[in-house]
RNA sequence: UGCCCGAUGGUGUAACGGUAGCACAGCAGAUUCUGAAUCUGCUUGUCAUGGUUCAAAUCCAUGUCGGGCAACCA
C-alpha cells in the first residue's frame, strides 16, 4: 500500500472560526454535531460536502457527530434510504472520522446524550457509551433517529401549550394559507388562537389518540401573525398523518413538523452546532424561539447555515436524482454517471478524493457554481498515485510484426507504478501480432501527429520502436490490418534503446490479450447548467455518457484485485464494476479519463 | 417589492483596518518510453458611489445585481 499523503493542515472556514470561538469562549466544552438527512433518497455529492464539513468539526475539535435520521414524515420514507444512507457515510468516512460517528446502542430510545466523569459520551439513564468508535465490541449500534423521540416531543409540545405558546387550530390547510397573509402582507390571527390551555390539552391528546383524520387540525406555536419573517406566524408543529412510519409502525398518528421537531432532537442530543443549508436560515429564528420557549438549559445548540453545493454538468435535488432514476434515464441511484456517493463509488471514486474535495471548495455563504473541472483534477490526483498501470487497447487494430516468428514470446518488463517504485514491475508479452489502437494510427496524419503512420516509426511502450511498412484495407477501403518491422535493437534495456521517437503507444498481443467490455462513462449532461432559463434537464442529457466497448487487455488485466484500481496507459483510470464484473465476464468501469492535450490541440483546429 | 442572506480574476476560495494570495481552468515553454504526471513562466480580480481613517476587499451609508422565504415537506 501506497503511504499515505502528508497530513494536509485543517481546514479553516467561518463555521470552524465559531465553533473555535465558542471553545475559546468557555460557551462549550465539548464540540458535538451532526448529519440529518431525511431518509426520501440517496445522499449525493452535495451531502458528502455537509457530512466532510460535520465529521470535520468533529475530528478536528476532538468532538462527535451524530448520524441521524431526520424521519418525521412517514410518506415520505424508507428504510431503503435509511440502509444506504447508513452504508454511503460509513464509507464516506471510514478510516477518516469513524472514531468521531455518534451512534446510540440499539433500541435506545429518548436517552438525552450526555457527557459522563470521564468524558465519555454516554445515553442517560442507560449508561451505554455510543461513540462508535469506543463501543464495546458486539455492541450493536445504530444511527439516531428523530422518530425515537416521538414520546419527548409529544411532551414538550404540552409544555409548550401549557405554557400558553402554542394552541390547537381546526383550520383547513387552505384555509390556514388564507390567513397566513403574504411575504408582504400581514397574516390574520386564526379564530381558535384564543382557546384555553386546559381546551387545548385536550385537543391535543384527542388528535394524538386519533380522534380526528388526516388535516382536521394541527398544533401551532402562538408567536406573531404579523412578523415579516413568514416562518414565524404561528407556524404548525404538528399534524394529523394516519400512516405506517418506517419504524414507529402506527404507534402515531401525529407526527411533529422538521421546525419543532429539528431544534429539539438537537437539544436532545446535546448537539453545540447545528450545521445547515442556508434555506433554513430564515428558519433560525423559529429554531431558537422553540428552545427559548420551552425554557431549556443551556448551552443551547446554535444553527449555522452554509451554501449548499452546485456542481456543474450534473443536477443535485433529490427529486430530480428519483426523476432519473425512476424514468429509467440511468440505471439506477448507484449508476457510476449519477453524483450521488454510491454512484461516485461505483463509479471508482475513492473515498478520500471526495473528502479531498470537500476540503477544497471551502465553506462561505455565498451560492456559487463548482467548476466540475475540480472534482475530476482531484479523482486523477488521487488515482495517479495509487493506481497500477496497465496496457489496454480499446479500439483494436491488428499489428503484424513480420519480423517476429509466429510463437515467438519475448516478454518485456512493465512497471507498475512510475510514482511508486515499490509497487514492483511486471512481465508482458510481446508477440508478432498486436493490437494498437486505432487512434494511434493515421494514414494521412497532421505534421504534429507523434503517433504511426505509413512509413513512420512510433515506439510500443516498455516494447521496443516499430516501423509501419503496409497498410491493408478492406473492398471498402477501411484499414484492417498493419504490417510492420520491430525494431528489436531498441527494446527497453538493448543496445538502441536511447533512439527516440516522437510518439510512444499503448499495445496488447493479440494471442495474449483477454477480451472485456470496457464502459467509457463521461458527464450525464452535455451543458455545464442542464436547467439553465428553465429548460428541462432531461433534454441535455450527454448520448455518450456511457460508451461500452470490447476491448482487449493486457493478461495481467485477468487477475484484478478488490479495491484496486488501474490506469490504462494513455487512457485513464479503470477498475472492474464491483456489481457486473465476474471473473468469467470481466467488465471494466472508466471513473475518469486521464487528461489529454493532444484532443484538445485537434479540438481547437 | 415585506423580511433574511450574499457579492474578491473565467470558476471556487484566502486575506479578520496595513504587500490582494491559493487552487482549478486557460496560455507559453522545459521534460517525458503515458501528448499523463512533473517543472518554469504568464494572463486575468476587490459590484458601484459616497463616507470614516495616516491607511478600506475589510468599518458605515446608499444603490446595483444575485440567492432564499408565503408545504399540515425537510
Amino acid at each position: 500500500m501506497p503511504t499515505a499523503a502528508p497530513a494536509a493542515p485543517e481546514p479553516s472556514d467561518f463555521i470552524r472560526d465559531i465553533v473555535a470561538a465558542d471553545i475559546a469562549s468557555g460557551k462549550h466544552t465539548r464540540i458535538h454535531t451532526r448529519f440529518p438527512p431525511e431518509p426520501n433518497g440517496y445522499l449525493h455529492i452535495g451531502h458528502a460536502k455537509s457530512i466532510c464539513l460535520n465529521f470535520g468539526i468533529a475530528r478536528q475539535f476532538g468532538g462527535i457527530c451524530n448520524l441521524r435520521m431526520d424521519d418525521t414524515n412517514p410518506t415520505k420514507e424508507d428504510t431503503e434510504y435509511v440502509d444506504s444512507i447508513r452504508r454511503d457515510v460509513d464509507w464516506l468516512i471510514g478510516g477518516w472520522a469513524t472514531d468521531t460517528l455518534g451512534l446510540k446502542r440499539v433500541g435506545a430510545d429518548d436517552g438525552r446524550v450526555v457527557v459522563a466523569d470521564d468524558g465519555r459520551v454516554v445515553v442517560a439513564g442507560d449508561g451505554r457509551v455510543v461513540v462508535a468508535g469506543d463501543a464495546e465490541p458486539g455492541t450493536a449500534l445504530e444511527p439516531f433517529y428523530a422518530s425515537d423521540y416521538s414520546g419527548r416531543l409529544y411532551s414538550a409540545a404540552v409544555r409548550l401549550i401549557e405554557a400558553g405558546k402554542a394552541f390547537v387550530c381546526d383550520l383547513s390547510a387552505e384555509q390556514m394559507n388564507e390567513f397566513r397573509g403574504t411575504p408582504t402582507l400581514p397574516g390574520k390571527d386564526s379564530p381558535f388562537r384564543g382557546r384555553t390551555a386546559a381546551e387545548n390539552l385536550d385537543l391535543f391528546a384527542r388528535m394524538r389518540a386519533g380522534e380526528f383524520p388526516d388535516g382536521a387540525r394541527t398544533l401551532r406555536a402562538k408567536i406573531d401573525m404579523a412578523s415579516p419573517n413568514v416562518h414565524l406566524r404561528d407556524p404548525a408543529l404538528y399534524r394529523i398523518r394516519h400512516a405506517e412510519h418506517h419504524r414507529t409502525g402506527s404507534k402515531w398518528c401525529i407526527y411533529p413538523m422538521y421546525d419543532f421537531a429539528h431544534p429539539l432532537s438537537d437539544q436532545f442530543e446535546g448537539i453545540t452546532h447545528s450545521v445547515c443549508t442556508l434555506e433554513f436560515e430564515v428558519h433560525r429564528p423559529l429554531y431558537d424561539w422553540l428552545l427559548a420557549a420551552l425554557d431549556l438549559p443551556a448551552p443551547l445548540p446554535r444553527q449555522i447555515e452554509f451554501a449548499r453545493l452546485n456542481l456543474g454538468y450534473t443536477v443535485m435535488s433529490k427529486r430530480k436524482l428519483l426523476q432519473l432514476v425512476e424514468e429509467d434515464l440511468v440505471t439506477g441511484w448507484d449508476d457510476p454517471r449519477m453524483p450521488t456517493i454510491s454512484g461516485l463509488r461505483r463509479r471508482g471514486v475513492p473515498a478520500q478524493a471526495l473528502r479531498t474535495f470537500a476540503t477544497a471548495i471551502g465553506v462561505t455563504k455565498f451560492n456559487g457554481l463548482t467548476d466540475v473541472a475540480v472534482l475530476e483534477h482531484i479523482v486523477r490526483t488521487e488515482l495517479n498515485t495509487v493506481a497500477l498501470r496497465r496496457l489496454a487497447v480499446l479500439s483494436p487494430l491488428k499489428v503484424v510484426l513480420t519480423n517476429i516468428p509466429a510463437g515467438e514470446v519475448i516478454e518485456v518488463e512493465a512497471v507498475e507504478n512510475p510514482g511508486d517504485p515499490s509497487a514492483g514491475t511486471r512481465k508482458v508479452p510481446f508477440t508478432r501480432e498486436v493490437y494498437i489502437d486505432r487512434d494511434d494510427f493515421m494514414e494521412v496524419a497532421p505534421p504534429k501527429y507523434f503517433r504511426l503512420r505509413p512509413g513512420g516509426e512510433v515506439r510500443l511502450k516498455y516494447a521496443c520502436i516499430i516501423r509501419c511498412d503496409e497498410v491493408v484495407k478492406d473492398a471498402a477501403g477501411e484499414v484492417v490490418e498493419l504490417r510492420g518491422t520491430a525494431l528489436l535493437d531498441t527494446r527497453s534495456g538493448g543496445p538502441d534503446s536511447g533512439k527516440k521517437v516522437k510518439g510512444t503507444i499503448h499495445w496488447v498481443s493479440a494471442s495474449h490479450a483477454i477480451d472485456a467490455e470496457v464502459r467509457l462513462y463521461d458527464r450525464l449532461f452535455t451543458e455545464e447548467l442542464p436547467e439553465k432559463d428553465g429548460r428541462d434537464f432531461r433534454t441535455v442529457l450527454n448520448p455518450r455518457s456511457c460508451v461500452v466497448v470490447q476491448a482487449k487487455l493486457e493478461p495481467a488485466l485477468a487477475r484484478t484485485v478488490p479495491d484496486t484500481r488501474y490506469q490504462f496507459e494513455r487512457l485513464g483510470y479503470f477498475w472492474p464494476d464491483p456489481k457486473d464484473s465476474t471473473a468469467d465476464r470481466p467488465v471494466f468501469a472508466r471513473t475518469i479519463s486521464l487528461k489529454d492535450a493532444w484532443a484538445k490541440e485537434t479540438a481547437k483546429a
